[in-house]
DNA sequence: TGCGTTCTTTGACCTGTATCAATCGTCCGG
DNA sequence: CCGGACGATTGATACAGGTCAAAGAACGCA
């Protein structure tokens, strides 16, 4: 094992599904770990690729997309640097292990890799692993249930609304209530299921009864407890639009 | 352990996230076990009531539901006799182990409730009991994100058409080309995404151009391949190989 | 510095689906 | 046998959001 594995044990160790894990695990996770640069726009894996092992994001965005044939994609999931992806394809009998989405670089990205069989032995010696990807997996179920939630049960200014309110609270900037957005629009307008106009006219909208104010992608929110109103609400009926 | 809890292991063993399990393994899970009726309507537990263990079904039919404080509910998943429910809020610190959703009983049920801890201390000792759990938590995402695919991709009819195909798949009478509606056309309805108005019209325009026939809960799939079509783009898994 | 590419905005129009409302079965208890 | 409850169907209408088209902005890169 040599020095470069051992950086790799810094890397996992930050990462949000092996923190915490023992020096040990880590340290044997890290022989079956190798590193992975991807371009902008570069595809980690596709819809229906064989899964390998799993990835832990090192720096960079990505994007967890369904698509159609015709070339239609909507973005499943945004992942970050210290989060992992390609988790639940890794034990899959029943659909033979291959992946369900395609994971897109839209930043440029350092990744880690580590190997299937090597979770797989760890797995044995090493209660608490599991018990971390039994974590790891139901967060991302509960995370996608509530993506379903959202596009389900709220209208397009409540998900816009809803999105800002989450990066505020992740975003490190939660007192200065300025958001950045974490990717260029059209992204996000799918990841909430809408098209990138209409995204567009409901972020003017929301502009224009003075919720939120934008500059390019930076958004600074005014109003927040009408914009939790909105995003709270399951459907929003009809808001005040504060004629200018 | 009296013959009660023996019994249980017979009906555990039957269930997918326990099968092929060892004797001893099953044998201790069942002394976590306890047994459970629940009359049709009656709530299994509420969207955010504490998980206390996990739930295998003997009989009968449940569904999982996201909720608005309006009433409005949306069918998450059909849960039905083998399947087990609320698995994912087992091992989540973060989201406080609390159940997302709402489980409710459709028909009159009889359940198991296998104890957290002893899940949980069985974790310790066998570590195939956790890869089933993984691998259980990996076919419920997996089966989200079709839902979501299929909410997303697909217009009304392409919807419909894809949940009867999927019922001549699970259901036994796959070669008669008949199937028979799991619970009422309301819930299906609100699986699919739609209003039951909305379903029972596309229901009709089905009939219409003749892909298929209908007598109260019984489909009958005159013709398939334009109703796949419709289903449109089954995932082909011819699709290449991974990164590197 | 200028030009092409990629992202965003804006406008006009169209359609899928929800909503509201009424009717009609069908099953069940009295 | 009847009335009520619940589910399913059908029709009329409204609107959220998609689609198409085009023009601006911003960001490369030569």
């Amino acid at each position: 094992m040599d020095t470069r594995h051992h950086e790799y044990v810094g890397t996992l160790g930050k990462a949000a599904i092996f923190k915490r894990l023992s020096p040990e695990t880590l340290a044997r996770l890290s022989g079956g770990t190798t590193e992975a640069q991807f371009n902008r726009g570069c595809v980690v894996f596709g819809c229906g690729a064989i899964a390998t092992g799993l990835y832990v994001v090192a720096s960079g965005h990505l994007k967890l997309c369904l698509e159609t044939p015709e070339g239609i994609e909507h973005v499943v999931e945004l992942i970050e640097a210290g989060d992992s992806f390609g988790e639940a394809a890794l034990l899959t009998s029943l659909t033979s292990r291959s992946h369900h989405v395609t994971a897109t670089a839209v930043t440029d990205c350092q990744l880690l890799h580590v190997a299937r069989h090597s979770l797989l032995a760890e797995l044995e010696r090493d209660p608490e692993l599991a018990r971390r990807i039994i974590g790891t997996l139901s967060e991302r179920l509960y995370r996608q249930t509530s993506t379903i939630e959202n596009v389900l049960f709220r209208k397009a200014p409540g998900r816009v609304a809803r999105f800002i309110l989450d990066c505020l609270k992740t975003d490190s900037a939660k007192a200065s209530r300025r958001v950045v957005l974490p990717v260029r629009k059209g992204l996000i307008a799918s990841h909430l299921n809408m098209t990138q106009e209409h995204f567009s006219r409901t972020l003017r909208e929301l502009i224009k009864s003075g919720l939120i104010r934008v500059d390019h992608d930076m958004v600074d929110v005014i109003e927040i407890d009408k914009l939790r109103a909105l995003g709270g609400m399951a459907r929003a009926p009809e808001y005040l639009l504060a004629a200018e």
